[in-house]
DNA sequence: TGACAATTACGACCAGAGTCGTAGAATCGG
DNA sequence: CCGATTCTACGACTCTGGTCGTAATTGTCA
């Protein structure tokens, strides 16, 4: 069933893996109304999208109860670092320095942020 | 012809965006074969993108020669800087140093680009 | 000039993501 | 017990990206 090399989530899974990493295991209902907020969108659209994410083996599920219960398969840490390294690779050259300017200037940071980033690199350097 | 919101490119076109950059204006065949050594497409393939690219803005196309030349339309850094902050907001909560730290975490990062980044950090917040 | 090569244009095809409608099974409330 | 609700399963549909084949046009050069 799980497919070997899990593949890259798409933008949709993803969506839905945001909410599965917040609130744990969770049923298609719990789930869909989660991003209700957002998204204008059907309740069999997020279950068919759990279902291909099951095959894919994105998520799992426990069918043992009527309404099935999804959780994650994939770490968020995992995932997250597998899309900026793809991203780093697609878009900056493998240069990290470029992707943190980028990542930087697309938004205003909070002076909490930079110093958090700045512990950050203590900690890799440092060691 | 310019679609007012130039939208995201896709992958594919975001590889022909990074030889574009690199070289500058190009003829179709130059752009296909730089590609030619990861990919192994075939020309009418890369000529079709572009052609789609043009449509959506992303590119300019000069068509006074008979082999059309292309550049870029966007900025490397601004869309870069999209890029980035897409993925901010799709996988990281908007949290700058969570994006670090997976970037950072994607691949062994020099000395030398830890020092960069540092005096990134410092170039912002010393301002 | 006339054959050949290079280039663009156009349409076809396929796969995948996302959307939904509907059917059928399970569950619940009165 | 039975009607209404909730849920899963399934298939259809649309759109887009990527791929290519083929035709038409333009240029080259022997």
């Amino acid at each position: 069933m799980p497919k070997n090399p899990i593949p890259k989530p798409t933008e949709g899974e993803l969506e839905l893996l945001q909410v599965l990493w917040q609130r744990g295991p969770s049923t298609v209902r719990e789930i869909h109304d989660a991003l209700s907020g957002d998204k204008a969108t059907g309740y069999t659209t997020t279950l068919k999208i759990l279902q291909k994410m099951t095959d894919k083996g994105l998520v799992r599920r426990d069918e043992t109860s009527r309404s099935h219960i999804y959780e994650p398969a994939i770490q968020a840490e995992q995932t997250q670092r597998q899309l900026a390294g793809d991203l780093l690779k697609r878009a900056f050259g493998g240069s990290p320095a470029r992707l943190v300017v980028a990542a930087l200037s697309a938004q205003k940071t909070s002076r909490a942020d930079l110093a958090e980033i700045r512990r950050l690199l203590d900690e890799i350097e440092g060691k």
